[in-house]
DNA sequence: CTTGCAATGACTGAT
DNA sequence: TCATTGCAAG
């Protein structure tokens, strides 16, 4: 067990405390996995079986990570036998094992969140209630909230408080949206992400002899990134380890970023109301990070109230300043930190991979990839619309997904008229009414149209009874050939290879080569499989709906720089870390600047970018940047102020223009942000100089990008863009004259 | 029922 | 800006 000697002391305890309840406080880059890889190493080690042991991470990369370490150490016969994944992927096995005991097939469809949010689109228009106003993203959003609190379509209606809520927002019949989408999932067989653990507790909830089977098997329950938990997945956990109390779970309350997504800190302060006799260990040496990063980080994290009391340090070199960068634009953004890479790699001899681009929001990608390319360096970005998304890639996958699991109502509506088999929207709707009213699956209404009243003209219904037979041969072979061979099978004979090939666009080949690599993919999958046995198709579909692009990294990406946004970095370091656009609005997001708590997960969030950092982190922000195609200003985020002034090098350009960096601007500001007051700019009020006041017409005009003015030589105009806070110069479209750049203190310009 | 174009809204974050 | 949706014409 000569792995062990590579542990610090406190790093050492955790692992050795194998039985009882465990919590790791574990703060940026203390070696928290190395905490839990080894823990399970030493488990094995002690004679433990790998069957016993369940260990729940964050994303399916880090599972398979945490694997191969396991079996580097200890071999991989035992570490294979290990449960290990995330949440959705290993509780959605465990349903499909159980799945009839909650009413649903074994190959349930699982909605991913475009399925949802279509669902909730139909169901909307079919209660006739306002688009506007019950949009899908919104509802699905309750509805999720709801699911992760356990919150059941009955118990949401009978909630005063969340009717209240929905009342006052003008939406008083979620509920009623709950209840049919609730009802339409289980007729189509599905079910939605929020579904995978909100079930398993239903089905541990009811069915005792399932819940003490797992309560026995896993003697051993190991949970990574606990503070990212949400109630639901709290909930499983804590009945699966009531019996043997093995649980292990770590986190760092500093790095909790999914509250969007349900996740409670709470969890964490819970944990000893739980497991009064629980031993606690703090992780606080950091070895990922220089001096000055983790000094600057802790900075940061210090003006949040809301936190776990510890003392994160290193004894790494103090390495180099965090830089600042200011630019005028987000492409110049891009340029100069492309540029930056470029020199680091030659000065210090930095590999691609070394660099990593975070940002707050996937549409910020656009420019630094436009810059990289212009400096051939290769790049890879992650999320954004992953692989499974592609429109293309939906397509065929719902062909497979309605073979194995013909009553996916949404699997159905995609492909029925795709391609196009001349089933038109009026006979979708039709058969959809027809299904309402009978309480079944589309499926149903389509494959007998007489049983259920439907008026359909001759010609329409063979047209459906051809799709019919066409899914249905797919079907028969669902367990007679291989993955593979039926996959290519309906993607041939339902014509969407020969569709997609004949659009010769470069959108249309790209197009066709996602299809051939679903399909080479499929390949690798039935060619894995063990000896002497067969991969079929459903076995592939299994968690088609969780895998991200992540998880499939190819040989090719290796030597390439990473851009992602923040939350997709949680986990992953980098020797040159590059945080880009810092600006208020943006990071904060103005979506988040309603409340101290919003602003503190901000806070965090940023805590979490800046310690992924190993050698150099380096800021930006830009003072304009376009927006839904418009220009707009922005100001530095308060975020930047927020670091220790000892840590930061500014850079020239940043010095020479724009707002100085103060620290009692940044007091009002908070101050502000926590006032219900106006939610527009709260920003200018600390350093808006008066003279502007008077003598600047567009203050008077208060001129924002996208309105109509009126010129005395131009005529009619519409503003294009505009520079400065507040604007000085402003870019106008003139129909008569094209586009002007006008100084808007000469200008006269009148809003129309 | 399909096609083509205009209109529209999306940008927090992700299993 | 971009992709999806809505609407009118064939």
């Amino acid at each position: 067990m000569n792995y062990l000697d590579s542990l610090n002391s406190a790093q050492l305890e955790a692992v050795k405390n194998t039985e009882g309840p465990t919590m790791v406080i574990a703060g940026a880059g203390s070696g928290k996995t190395r905490v839990l890889t080894y823990r399970i190493a030493y488990l094995l080690d002690k004679g433990a079986d790998p069957f016993n042991i369940l260990a729940l991470t964050f994303t399916n990369k880090a599972a398979k990570e945490m694997k191969a370490r396991i079996s580097h150490i200890i071999g991989d016969t035992d570490s294979r036998n290990i449960t290990m994944g995330t949440f959705h992927s290993v509780f959605a096995r465990i349903l499909r094992h159980h799945s009839e005991k909650l009413g649903y097939p074994p190959n349930f469809t699982i909605y991913d969140t475009q399925d949802s949010r279509s669902l909730l689109r139909t169901i909307v228009k079919e209660l006739k209630l306002d688009d506007k106003v019950y949009k899908p993203a919104m509802v699905h959003g309750r509805i999720s909230s709801a699911k992760n609190n356990l919150i059941s379509p009955v118990a949401y209606e009978g909630n005063s408080d969340i009717i209240n809520e929905d009342r006052q927002s003008g939406r008083p019949r979620i509920f009623e949206i709950y209840k049919a989408y609730e009802r339409r999932c289980f007729l189509a067989g599905a079910m939605d992400f929020d579904d995978l653990l909100y079930k398993t507790n239903i089905l541990f909830r009811d069915h005792h002899d399932v819940l003490h089977f797992y309560q026995h098997r896993f003697k051993y329950i190991l949970v990574d990134e606990y503070q990212d938990t949400n109630y639901s997945q709290y909930l499983i956990v804590k009945k699966l380890a009531a019996v043997f109390q093995n649980i292990c779970v770590v986190g760092d309350d500093a790095q909790s970023i999914y509250s969007f997504r349900g996740a409670n800190i709470q969890n964490i302060l819970n944990f000893k109301n739980d497991y009064p006799d629980y031993k606690v260990f703090k992780l606080e040496q950091n070895y990922r990070s220089s001096q000055t990063i983790v000094n600057a980080a802790n900075s940061v994290i210090a003006k949040n109230k809301d936190q776990i009391q510890k003392n994160v340090w290193t004894s790494n070199d103090i390495g180099s300043k965090i830089k600042v960068i200011r630019t005028l634009t987000d492409n110049e953004e891009g340029k100069l930190i492309a540029n930056q890479i470029y020199e680091l790699k030659q000065n210090d001899k930095a590999q691609n991979s070394d660099f990593a681009i975070l940002y707050r929001t996937n549409a910020q990608s656009r420019s630094f990839e436009e810059a990289l390319r212009k400096l051939n360096l290769p790049y890879k970005i992650y999320g954004g619309l992953s692989f499974y998304q592609r429109k293309e890639i939906k397509d065929i996958l719902g062909y497979y997904r309605l073979t194995a699991n013909p009553q996916d109502e949404e699997a159905l509506k995609r492909i029925i008229n795709y391609p196009k088999r001349g089933i038109g929207n009026t006979t979708i709707e039709k058969i959809v009414v027809a299904a309402n009213q009978n309480g079944v699956s589309l499926w149903d209404v389509v494959e007998s149209p007489h049983k259920y009243d439907v008026q359909l003209t001759a010609g329409t219904k063979n047209k459906l009874a051809q799709f019919i037979t066409q899914i249905k041969s797919f079907a028969v072979d669902l367990e007679q050939k291989d993955a593979y061979t039926l996959a290519q099978h309906i993607a041939v004979s339902s014509g969407i290879l020969k569709d997609l090939y004949a659009d010769k666009s470069p959108e249309g080949v790209s197009r066709y080569e996602n299809i051939q690599a679903l399909l080479s993919g499929i390949k690798e999958f039935t060619e894995n499989i063990q000896e002497g046995e067969t991969a079929f198709l459903s076995d592939f579909m299994v968690d088609v709906a969780l895998l991200t692009d992540a998880d499939q990294e190819k040989e090719e990406d290796k030597d390439k720089v990473s851009l992602m946004t923040i939350h997709a970095s949680k986990g992953l370091e980098f020797p040159y870390v590059f945080v880009v656009g810092l600006e208020e609005n943006l990071f904060p997001s103005q979506m988040a600047l309603n409340s101290r708590s919003e602003l503190e997960e901000e806070r965090r969030l940023f805590y979490v970018a800046i310690t992924r950092a190993e050698k150099k982190c380096t800021l930006s922000f830009a003072t304009s940047r376009y927006r839904w195609g418009n220009l707009i200003t922005s100001e530095s985020s308060r975020f930047i102020e927020e670091i220790d002034k000892d840590f930061l090098e500014l850079t020239n350009p940043y010095q020479s223009g724009g707002r100085s960096l103060n620290h009692s601007s940044l007091k009002n500001r908070v101050g502000q942000s926590t006032s219900p007051g106006p939610k527009r700019r709260l920003t200018k009020l600390s350093d808006a100089p008066v003279k502007t006041k008077s003598t600047n017409t567009a203050d008077k005009l208060d001129l924002k990008v996208g309105y109509n003015v009126m010129h005395e030589r131009f005529g009619k105009g519409k503003v294009v863009a505009l520079e400065g806070t507040p604007p000085t110069k402003a870019t106008v479209f003139f129909p008569k004259a094209g586009n002007k750049q006008l100084l808007l203190k000469f200008a006269k310009l009148e809003i129309v």
